[in-house]
RNA sequence: GCUGAUGUAGCUCAGGGGUAGAGCACUUCCUUGGUAAGGAAGAGGUCACGGGUUCAAUUCCCGUCAUUAGCUCCA
């Protein structure tokens, strides 16, 4: 007999080679149905693997991500054997599941594999999942594995097999297709319900540009249709919030050809929103105590060999420009913080000065490779809401606070509600790999952990993804369909300062090297507008968006009431246009609603006599009458409650 | 950067070897209408750019540029 401890705490007695499955049709035949695989002490395995010693057990299911990976990991094998049935003398390569669903690699030969065939390997990959077929799990000795890839002829599987060690090889087998794999599986393939295959693309083996390129087959399954219909219709939800789109349709920004690549042109509407967003973190941070310091756009390319950036993404950056005369070589700024380091620099520093928070909306020029740009999110020119901090290792956690308060405080004016917070450590085996010392690494370390934890944040610990120069905090906040996105960024960093050699004199009177703290609540604005824009779909909040108000009147006869209407809220810094044009009033409805501004003051005969103002919202319909005092205040409450810091 | 797809009016898109079409937007006129599209007329295009094939290219071929889906990359 062995012990079987459940999630729960509870201990089973059962029999060695009992299986996670045998246990969850114990507690219930329904659980028993949703079972995918299960987490053994650790490791996730075959619900159907017999367990021989006394171990941990959670069923996974559905519910759970490495349930779903098991599903789509198995799924990616029936694909595989679908395509085999429909393709026969097609090469295999990978097949991993993905964050939506998987892929597999294929050498496809001749035929050129594309949308048309989409429908029939959906059909066939059905065909086979009602058969039920069980994942069988055999381990293999790795003389027996190659021979069978030798027969098959697959040099994908047998390049595979070379990296891996004899005793260690295990096979899958489904139905009348057999692949190397490690597992896990799901119990057979009657699971997977519903099936699409999304896209396909080319991709190397290896993702090496040398080796041949193969065909990436993109799919992803359900338990259930109903899941999968939820799935299309979410992916065309993200379409119609897509920030190209919306940004051209609301007139917030464009690119042009002529300007360059990736080098987004602001238009007017857009510019507001921006400058707002600006305005609203400066008065935050003016609370918290930072100055804001301005540094021109190129510096001399020693700036960056001294701060060790042009070592690292030199070569790959836009080329030093230079004087004609003296032939001196200058870089379009990547990153504000040598200029700050030089800032710091600029006079003596003594600990009472700290510590000293410079902010900037620095423009910085990065050179992505011409496939990586994609609308705002990913750009040649943008501008961060950059800030470094200069402080002793003893201020580092207070600092952090601040930092979390003002990056918490933005994600609630903006109404991202779900949020979580990755702290970047080090790697626990090896230490070589950062700079700073053992003491500085732990007290920052643990100032993260700390002040994450007061502030009450949603916290992972990502152990070995700190940078080598310091440990970080990285917000990845969810959107309003549920994607995740990572905005806000704070790191600690030891090496700037040690490279610029910042000093301050302490309270012993000798020099000390200050601790920087790199940090930007909204990352780049350009990324950051992207990511608002998708969330809200275009609605911006209230404080936010470049227009407030739409006045509506009924008829021209009402124009004159109506414009002065506008200038009277103008008083109440209420942003206000009038549509003036010679259309019925439902037509302006339409086109305000579609412009999606929150409020229109519809005007008539009624509102004109009785100097009031009828208010519908955006989405909501009609509000009825108010006086304009009135509807000032409803306004600016909305705002203020928002935009309030502290 | 690599591979594939795409590039036609301001926008969304149709078309196709004999120098172009729709809807919306725009302009003008009519209409003065009370909570999501009133009517009519008009204007608008080197069919991304450069070569080639052809009597003739926006259409076919090649190249360039850009967009896009992936791959690789991201201070």
């Amino acid at each position: 007999m062995i012990k079987i401890t459940l999630p729960d705490g509870s201990i089973r007695e059962v029999a060695a080679g009992t299986t996670a499955l045998d246990i969850a049709t114990s507690i219930s035949e329904g659980l028993a149905r949703n079972v995918l695989s299960a987490n053994i002490n650790g490791e996730i395995w075959d619900a159907t693997r017999p367990i021989t010693t006394d171990s941990s057990l959670s069923l996974l299911t559905w519910n759970d991500k490495d349930g779903k990976n098991t599903m789509w990991h198995s799924s990616a094998h029936l694909m595989a054997e679908a395509l085999e049935a429909l393709y026969p003398g097609i090469k295999l390569a990978i097949g991993p599941p993905i964050e939506n669903g998987f892929y597999y690699d294929v050498d496809f030969g001749e035929h050129a594999f594309g949308d048309g065939d989409f429908k029939k390997v959906e059909d066939k990959m059905l065909e086979l999942a009602r058969q039920k077929n069980k994942f069988e799990r055999t381990e293999i000795s790795k003389q027996d594995a190659v021979s069978y890839f030798k027969e098959k002829n697959d040099p994908y599987k047998l390049e595979l097999l070379e990296d891996l060690e004899d005793g260690n090889i295990t096979f899958y087998t489904q139905g009348g297709f057999t692949d190397l794999c490690r597992g896990p599986h799901i119990p057979h393939t009657g699971f997977i319900k519903a099936v699409k295959i999304m896209t396909v693309a080319g991709a190397y083996w290896r993702g090496d540009e040398n080796n041949k390129q193969l065909t990436r087959v993109y799919g992803i399954t359900f338990p259930k249709n109903k899941e999968l219909t939820a799935y299309l219709h979410m992916l065309e939800e993200a379409k119609k919030r897509d920030h190209r789109k919306l940004g051209k349709e609301l007139g917030l920004f464009t690119f042009s050809q002529k300007v360059g690549q990736g080098l987004p042109l602001w238009l007017p509407k857009g510019t507001d929103l921006r400058e707002r967003l600006i305005d609203f973190l400066k008065k935050a941070q003016e609370k918290t105590g930072y100055v804001q310091v301005a540094t021109p756009h190129i510096g001399h390319k020693d700036l960056y060999v001294t701060s060790g950036h042009y070592e690292k993404y030199g070569a790959d950056s836009f080329q030093p420009i230079k004087t004609p005369n003296e032939g001196e070589e200058f870089l379009l700024k990547p990153m504000n913080c040598p200029h700050h380091c030089e800032i710091f620099n600029a006079e003596p520093r003594s600990y009472k000065d700290l510590p000293l928070r410079f902010a900037e909306f620095g423009t910085v020029y990065r050179y992505e490779q011409s496939g990586e740009l994609h609308g705002l999110t990913r750009v040649r020119g943008f501008t961060q809401d950059d800030a470094h901090i200069f402080c002793t290792k003893d201020q580092v956690e207070q600092e952090f606070k601040k930092v979390i308060d003002i990056i918490k405080f933005v994600f609630k004016a903006l109404d991202f509600k779900e949020y979580t917070a990755q702290i970047s450590l080090r790697d626990q085996e090896d230490r070589t790999k950062y700079i700073g010392s053992e003491e500085n690494w732990e007290q920052a370390e643990q100032a993260i952990i700390k002040t994450t934890q007061e502030a009450e944040l949603n916290t992972v610990v990502e152990y070995g993804e700190a940078a080598f120069y310091g440990p970080k905090l990285d917000f990845m906040v969810k959107d309003a369909i549920g994607r995740s996105w990572q905005l806000g960024t704070i790191q600690v960093d030891y090496t700037l300062p040690e490279r610029f050699e910042l000093e301050y004199t302490g309270s012993d009177n000798q020099k000390h090297r200050p601790v920087m703290i790199h940090r930007a609540p909204f990352g780049s604005l350009e990324r950051f507008v992207a990511v608002l824009i998708e969330h809200c779909g275009g609605k911006f909040p209230l404080w936010l968006t470049p227009q407030q108000v739409a006045i509506l009147p009924i008829s021209d006869k009402y124009n004159e009431y109506a414009e002065n209407l506008s200038e009277l809220l103008k008083n109440y810094d209420i942003r206000a246009s009038v549509d003036a044009r010679n259309e019925k009033i439902g037509r302006k409805i339409r086109d305000t609603e579609v412009e999606k501004i929150p409020y229109m003051l519809i005007i008539g005969e009624q509102e004109a006599t009785e100097n009031k103002v009828s208010v519908r919202k955006q989405g909501e319909g009609d509000l009825g009458s108010f006086s304009i005092e009135a509807f000032a205040e409803i306004i600016n409450k909305e705002v203020e409650e928002l935009t309030k810091f502290n």
